[in-house]
RNA sequence: GCUCCCGUAGCUCAGCUGGAUAGAGCAACAGCCUUCUAAGCUGUGGGUCGCAGGUUCGAGUCCUGCCGGGGGCGCCA
């Protein structure tokens, strides 16, 4: 087969959109904006259509007055169109529609194997770089459910970014010297009565039990929250510890890092459990000891972007006009980075950390090596100005992205907007474009849930149609808790199908299993609904689930075991398909329409995946996926593939699922779940 | 009060920059395991796309208003 010849589905689109742009100049004198380009609602209508003749009809009224049928203008294109040697035939259909039937025969060996993801492929080294960060858990307490949408989220994102040609990198930035952590070391100091030395006692006694530290930060920090409403002598505590933290130098702060850091190994090792990794751990402590806000605060003033207020509510602050936002009258929409008190507020900071992942800061990190995955992968945490002298020598370099992806949940729209626009305002050439808020709605407990829990609800939450989680309140589903449950439920399904497997092998299976429906249950929504928990519904793995992909897969890959087993060689395949008449008559059979829409279906998943990018859309990918194992289980039970008595179909047969299973490990691998050896 | 998002089958959700007969899963009912794994497949029923106008050859999709649900609006993070 002539590489130079072979196309793929992506190709052939792009190569008809510039067709029939050079065409409607050609003909119309006319070119629309956009080409666009559908995919048919079923296979006898073809493989893709284009609904170009209507914005022609559209175009040409516009410009000549002159009202033309659009099926007029779309068998004119049809004749033009239908010249390409990739095509098949064309036909106009509708009210003018041009539905596009590839040829079959020839499409097929030139996309076969893994040529049918050969659009995909992984970043080369001088590719530019792109940010995402996600997960940035408070280390406080464990990580919940909504935790891990995030991380889900992000870590899915970063796949399909990496697929597409970008170098990424990942963040996971560490808040260890906010208010949260400050709550958690309250209650170790004056609930729990403990140093520094009873907490690390604490630690090894929790180790030794089985028990992990950040569930007890998660009971500790409820119980603080629980004080605080009750006794403001402790909370009047929570600011002088707080301001000892951010300080650093001092006992408190050691014992709040300790604390902190132990929580990012806790959350680290969790998210690990799902195939979720970071290349950097940047912290706040870092952005303060090493002044990033100072070199940013400098930077605007020279600019002129911030202003000082002399007079008026805002008297004495530092803040950044902003007026196109939503706000009350009550005040005023500028917003304060720097208060009448000196101190600077969250935004400020986050505006600096942003400069430096866009590489605009002029200030760097120090680094050290937190953690080393055992494949070999390292995990960079930055590090603070005593450890200049000290820095490694091969450093990766790490921020300066051309893009930042920011995963943070829809709730802090308006600061992530504070930020975009203030980096922007800085670095106009770069723009808002530079700084992407990757927003989503928060996972949220259906009353059910929450009393599944153990929480006892009012009657008004009752009535609430979902209640919001509460790390303050303890409130939530925590991820390692629904990973084991998950886990113990997939183990006992697997026991009941393969009882002989090794124990090994058995909970392996299990936890792929586990981490493919819990990965697919976030991902299956959009961004922008709000998830309603539900045990039974996250717990599933039957209908929409990974699980029912991953089974997709594993049948297919069990097929061509048992191909092989028989003495089966792909090559005969690969050569039985090359025989353009034969396989033309396969095709043109009563079931041909059926076996080619499966292979059409597989050779999409660039399409897919490059929509899922464009859209900043995760579950496009895992709707593709799960229609494509869907597509594939009726595949399998219509056609008896390895038994097909006729040569040239059982290759057909053998090369679509071929297809298909090639495309659905790739998509489920993006989505980030793996495929077991059998299930 | 200002502002953003949502409202699609009994339930939970898709519906690609306006396009072909509005789809999927769950739940319900009826079938399919001597044949490549039944975590599967097939079939049936189920819809005034919140309501009312408007733009368009064409609206679930765009515009306006209303109703209902949620978020945001701090010298918190």
């Amino acid at each position: 087969m002539d590489a130079e010849m072979a196309l793929t589905l992506l190709q052939i689109q792009t190569s008809l959109r510039e067709k029939l742009a050079s065409l409607s100049n050609d003909l119309f004198g006319v070119v629309p904006e956009i080409i666009a380009v559908e995919t048919p609602p079923k296979t006898e209508f073809g493989d893709l259509a284009f609904p170009v003749a209507f914005e022609l009809a559209k175009k040409i009224k516009k410009a000549t007055g002159e009202k033309r049928n659009p099926r007029e203008i779309a068998e004119t294109l049809k004749a033009e169109i239908e010249k390409e040697d990739f095509i098949e035939k064309v036909d106009v259909a509708g009210a003018g529609y041009l539905n596009i039937f590839v040829d079959r025969a020839s499409f097929l060996p030139q996309n076969s194997g893994d040529a049918v993801v050969g659009g995909l492929a992984s970043a080369p080294a001088d590719a530019p770089k792109v940010c995402v960060e996600h997960t940035s858990v408070n280390p406080n307490k464990a990580a919940h459910i909504g935790h891990v949408r995030n991380s889900v989220l992000g870590d899915t994102f970063q796949r399909i970014l990496g697929s597409t040609g970008k170098r990424v990198e990942v963040q996971n930035y560490i808040d260890n010297t906010g208010v949260q952590v400050a709550d958690v070391v309250v209650g170790f100091i004056y609930l729990e009565k403990m140093g520094l030395g009873d907490i690390k006692a604490l630690d090894e006694k929790l180790i030794a039990e089985g028990r992990s530290f950040d569930y007890y930060c998660w009971d500790l920090y409820a119980r603080v929250g629980q004080e605080y409403q009750i006794n403001d002598d402790l909370k009047s505590k929570r600011a002088k510890i707080l301001h000892a933290i951010e300080e650093g130098g001092n006992a408190t702060a050691e014992l709040a890092d300790y604390v902190a850091t132990r929580n990012v190994e806790c959350i680290i090792a969790t998210m690990e459990r799902l195939g979720i990794r970071y290349d950097l751990l940047p912290r706040e402590s870092e952005i303060l000891h090493l002044h990033f806000w100072d070199r940013a605060f400098d930077q605007m003033k020279q600019l002129g972007v911030i202003r000082y207020e002399s007079e008026g509510n805002h008297a004495g602050c530092w803040v950044m006009p902003f007026d196109s936002h939503e706000g009350t009258d009550d005040h005023e929409n500028d917003k304060i980075l720097v208060r009448s008190n000196g101190t600077v507020t969250y935004t400020g900071k986050d505006i600096a950390y942003q400069m430096w992942k866009l590489g605009i800061l002029g200030l760097d990190f120090n680094y050290r090596l937190f953690h080393t995955y055992p494949d070999g992968k390292d995990v960079w945490m930055t590090a603070g100005p005593q450890a200049a002298s000290l820095q490694e020598a091969n450093i990766p370099s790490f921020g300066g992205g051309e893009t930042i992806y920011n995963v943070i949940d829809t709730r802090q729209s308006y600061p992530q907007e504070v930020v975009k626009k203030g980096v922007a305002a800085i670095s106009p050439e770069r723009g808002e474009k530079a700084s992407v808020h990757l927003s989503y709605e928060m996972v949220a407990l259906s009353p059910a849930a929450a009393e599944e829990l153990g929480f006892e609800l009012s009657e008004d939450d009752r009535k609430r149609t979902f209640i919001e989680m509460s790390g303050r309140k303890g409130l939530g589903v925590k991820a390692d808790d629904l990973i084991d449950r998950l886990e113990e439920k997939a183990l006992a399904e697997v026991e009941s199908r393969h009882a002989g497997a090794a124990d090994d092998e058995k909970h392996h299976i299990a936890h792929q299993i586990a981490v493919g429906a819990l990965r697919y249950f976030l991902l299956k929504f959009t961004r922008n609904t709000v998830i309603v928990f539900d045990f039974a519904e996250a717990l599933s793995f039957e209908g929409e689930t990974g699980c029912f992909c991953q089974y997709s897969a594993v049948r297919a890959n069990s097929i061509f075991r048992k191909f092989a087993e028989a003495g089966g060689k792909m090559e005969n395949v690969a050569s039985a398909i090359d025989n353009v008449d034969a396989v033309g008559q396969v095709f043109s059979a009563d079931d041909g329409d059926d076996i080619w829409s499966l292979a059409v279906l597989a050779a999409r998943i660039e399409d897919s995946v490059r929509q899922s990018a464009a859209a900043n859309e995760p579950a496009i990918l895992a709707k593709y996926t799960f229609n494509l194992a869907k597509a594939f289980n009726l595949f399998y039970h219509r056609h008896k593939i390895l038994s097909e008595p006729d040569e040239t179909k059982r290759a057909v047969l053998l090369t679509v699922a071929n297809m298909a299973r090639i495309s659905l490990t790739r998509s489920l691998e993006l989505l980030g779940i793996n495929v077991p050896e059998r299930m």
